[in-house]
RNA sequence: GGCGGUAUCGUCUAGGGGUUAGGACACGUGGUUCUCAACCACGGAACCGGGGUUCGAAUCCCCGUACCGCUACCA
């Protein structure tokens, strides 16, 4: 089994692409088959290098790792189109030879006219097959004599043309509704339907799987797979992927591409995770599969034929099981650049890494649905400012409690003479000699010692937050982490605002 | 307009001539916790409409409707 991807790099990969890939690649990797990347970059006016280069590295983000390729090379290369076109000259040559095409020399306004009556009458729109009455000699002449033109299929006279979709079945039309298509521009490029005929030929692509918007121009191709003598491939089409208004994903639903959810702080097993159950499902039981799970239980088959609404919520759960369960190392290294973003790193050398994985990721890999949002988790341990946190309200109900201030003021004594608080049991510890000397407990002693200690109402849990707070206190300044003031200078920080305040 | 495709909870879906139409996300309620989040439990929520076939249709067939795609010298 051979089976291809085959974007056009006029643009960042989309997530509807990347899921069409993504099944191309599970169908490979579940079966022993090979996954063939391909570029089809003949429209010269809108292709860019940076955007093969784009999709390159989504692709790979994605591990959706392929066996030839432009950049791996392969037996069938090369793999970007535009180094093909000696190919699909001397094809259309072949054909225009055996009488199956002709060259062509309308001009654009001539066929823009046409299809405009033709609209008009109701029917289909299609190229009339005028300049098929041209001699070929005569015609040679002509382009020979440096008159543009472009080189039309000639649509056998039959009946209807049709195809086996694997996921949807028979689809066929009336031959009536298809135009001469157009097998070479004018500029000499290849047109999509002829490229892709003469690459998935010689690749020797066993099956095509693309979206459902190439439906209409599967009947062309099978028509021009016949007329080279060639076995068409199966073909199987793809729903699209709309957003929650049922129009096509695009901007107004804010992200589309690869890139994007990348940037948002998604993890790529999510994503794939995510994708792969779009329009697909491995079954009853379990959603959240590993990459290689889902290639091994995939089929075309069980394929939906309706078209996917892109729910990012749903997205969001399935990266938070992906955030539970990654190395926390992982995800500290992953984490870097929205630290760096909030002000709370710069480059975390090895002991600021350390502090990173061991303390501060904990507390937001099972509390957070995406990694853009650790900064807002772990505020805490940068900014911590008394006379600000009291004026908010939350904080405010906390310290009106009767016992609230005598609490703040007890563990701030109390602090002076302990060691640093590096663990849980430590904090505990502190806790209890506060509950000993105030007779305060429950809420009633956790809620003042949160406020003091991180400034917030609300926050992870204390066994996590305060141990993380006097870690990140020892850290040396050149780690690589912004300053982080300690829990004994945060008590009497604390209780001092409050005095001033007249607390 | 023409041609093609599609239709099960708000969303992703399982199922499929006789089922209490199942699961997941989201939502609501409750629980746990020092708090928020997370987590756990429970709950509400669907077979597009009309005909036909059949003892029986959500399931098969036809029509309609809605939505999507194509209708290029874009892919």
């Amino acid at each position: 089994m051979r089976v291809r991807f085959a974007p056009s790099p006029t643009g960042h990969l989309h997530v509807g692409n990347a899921r069409t890939a993504l099944f191309n690649w599970l169908l490979a990797r579940g079966s022993g088959g090979t996954f063939i990347l391909r570029i089809e970059d003949t429209d010269v006016e809108r292709s860019r290098t940076e955007s093969e280069q784009a999709i390159l590295e989504d692709l790979e983000w994605m591990g959706l790792h392929w066996d030839e390729g432009p950049d791996v090379g392969g037996r069938f290369g090369p793999y970007r189109q535009s180094e093909r076109l000696y190919l699909y000259r001397s094809y259309a040559e072949r054909l225009i030879r055996e009488g199956r095409a002709y060259y062509c020399f309308c001009s654009p306004q001539q066929l823009e006219a046409e299809r405009k009556e033709q609209v008009r009458l109701g029917r289909a729109p299609r190229y009339s097959g005028r300049c098929r009455a041209i001699a070929p000699a005569g015609a040679r002449a002509r382009v020979d004599a440096g008159e543009a033109a472009v080189v039309r299929f000639k649509v056998p006279d039959q009946e209807r043309v049709g195809f086996t979709d694997i996921v949807r079945g028979e689809i066929s039309v009336s031959i009536d509704v298809i135009g001469d298509p157009v097998l070479l521009r004018s500029d000499g490029h290849p047109a999509y339907n002829f490229a892709v005929v003469i690459d998935d030929a010689l690749m020797e692509i066993t099956h095509v799987i693309r979206g459902e918007d190439h439906i209409s121009n599967t009947h062309r191709q099978v028509l021009l797979y016949e007329a080279l003598g060639v076995t068409p491939p199966k073909f199987a089409h793809l729903s699209l992927v709309l957003g929650p208004d049922h129009t096509p994903l695009s901007k107004r639903h804010g992200a589309t591409s690869v890139a994007e959810f990348r940037a948002k702080g998604y993890l790529p097993e999510a994503l794939v995770n995510y994708l792969a159950l779009l329009g697909w499902s491995p079954g009853e039981g379990e959603e959240v599969l590993p990459a290689a799970e889902l290639a091994r239980r995939f089929s075309l088959e069980a394929v939906a034929h309706s078209a996917g609404i892109f729910d990012e919520e749903k997205l969001a759960w399935v990266n938070r099981h992906y955030l539970r369960s990654a190395a926390p190392e992982r995800i500290a290294a992953l984490s870097i650049p929205y630290l760096r973003a909030a002000g709370f790193a710069t480059a975390p050398d090895a002991r600021g890494l350390e502090f990173l994985a061991s303390r501060a990721i904990p507390m937001v890999t099972n509390s957070v649905d995406r990694l853009d949002q650790a900064p807002r988790r772990l505020h805490f341990l940068f900014e911590f400012k008394p006379s600000v946190s009291i004026q908010d309200s939350d904080v405010a109900a906390i310290l009106i409690h009767p016992g609230a201030t005598h609490a703040i003021d007890t563990l701030a004594s109390e602090l002076e003479m302990m060691p640093r608080l590096l663990t849980r049991d430590t904090f505990r510890a502190a806790a209890a000699r506060v509950r000993e000397r105030t007779g305060l407990k429950g809420k009633d002693l956790f809620h003042p010692i949160r406020v003091a200690l991180t400034g917030d109402a609300g926050g992870p849990e204390l066994d996590l937050a305060i141990p993380a707070i006097d870690a990140g206190a020892a850290l040396p300044a050149d780690a690589g982490i912004a300053p982080i003031m300690g829990c004994r200078e945060r008590a009497v920080a604390f209780a001092a605002a409050l005095r001033v305040d007249g607390r």
